[in-house]
DNA sequence: CAGTGGTCTAGACCACACC
DNA sequence: GTGTGGTCTAGACCACTGA
């Protein structure tokens, strides 16, 4: 199994600190040439380093050595730029799209709406350091928020949750799971189709019970971790 | 992007019941067939459905689907039998191997060990329905437990620390990231090596904050979605 | 023992990033 | 424009599974 130990090598040159976080490595006929294969078997070690977290790939750009990942608490809801700025790292929030419609099939089922309600959506692109490393696509029953500016919708969802709704809103549940990017969120993390992520999803609540809100995180897995704050 | 054709026209048959959980696809020479195309555009198809959980890989048997994930949360802990029991699948856990001896760098760092302390560790390995999911690495300072027997190291963690410890123990912190399967452990669950996994950290401590035992979780991450319990 | 999956080769063409 | 990554072809051999 020659691409266990392209990977181990490569792996090695990492840890040893040779390849420095966010550089990039050398193109794929380089590396395919230095250890003596073909670029289908290199790809088959680059992959396995990528599921690692080890490094990751930009589409057409190349493969980047990973940064530290960052730490994220989910049932503590932290503040996307909070966790970015205690981890000494410079956060950013993006508003790429937003739109009053009708709520879809999911969002009814999902905010336990009527038929023909409407909603507000608008998806936000998070980068570390220059780097786009989560897609957030969110969904707000569109009554309960007063008006809100353009610019408010670059704020983390929970920020504008607080600050605009009229009744004070928790965080009543979230769920994680491995998931892979559609075409779309794909551009926008600058990954291929298909890239493994992680997914976070959660659904804001009134204390009373009334949902309000949710949203999906599409997160480069190697650019975090979840767990408990304490660890 | 032939392979993403081939991924859709696979899961629609997924998503449409014409193949139940559980069932084995058509060997990768007839589907490369069928879809007119060699078996290297194939499995990339494959490989995409099975990062988003849609089907699974074991090794040298085949691709088969995947059934409901099982719902864990981690901040309460669950016993992982007992989260099978409740989604209505048979779980067991069996013993793989376990052994007394000096605590490793890890152990000793991870329990705060004095250099030449003693730990015990054992490995386990969780099955559904007749199928490995997730491999279980355990690892508890010597002192802390009473004499235990073989046939109680086949239980989940935290019910060897409440039956079998001298003090009162509770999870003091857990870690949740993507990783992948090295040689040994893929070979326990009928992997590949480099599968991708959905990695549980877990450490305990005892009330006045004593670091007492840790383990590792490598689940196949088709078969498990993490969550509050609420969700 | 037949067929399967695991691994690998040695190319090719295209669209795009970057200079 | 050059070189890169993305995609694909058409094979091959081996070790193992399962009948």
């Amino acid at each position: 199994m020659q691409y266990i130990k392209i990977r181990d090598a490569i792996a090695e040159q990492v840890s040893s600190g040779a390849l420095a976080a966010g550089h990039k490595l050398p193109s794929e006929r380089k590396l395919a040439e230095t250890f003596a294969t073909t670029r289908v078997t290199l790809r088959e070690a680059l992959s396995l380093l990528e599921a690692d977290g080890v490094i990751y790939r930009e589409e057409r750009r190349g493969w980047f050595i990973s940064h530290c990942p960052l730490r994220y608490d989910p049932s503590f809801d932290p503040d996307l730029l909070e966790i970015c700025h205690k981890a000494g790292r410079s956060g950013a929030i993006s508003l790429i799209s937003h739109q009053h419609k009708l709520a879809d099939k999911n969002a009814t089922q999902m905010l336990n709406l009527l038929a023909f309600s409407d909603v507000l959506t608008f998806d936000q692109l998070l980068s570390v350091d220059g780097r786009p490393v989560a897609k957030v696509i969110n969904t707000v029953r569109d009554d309960s928020l007063g008006q809100v500016s353009e610019s408010i919708l670059a704020s983390p969802l929970k920020r504008i949750l607080i600050e605009q709704a009229k009744e004070s809103i928790t965080l009543e549940s979230y769920k994680i799971s491995v998931s892979s990017l559609n075409d779309k969120n794909a551009s926008h993390l600058r990954a291929s189709v298909g890239s493994p992520v992680l997914l976070i999803e959660k659904r804001y609540a009134t204390e009373n019970k009334q949902k309000i809100a949710y949203s999906f995180e599409f997160w480069r897995h190697d650019a975090v971790e979840v767990g408990s704050s304490r660890f």
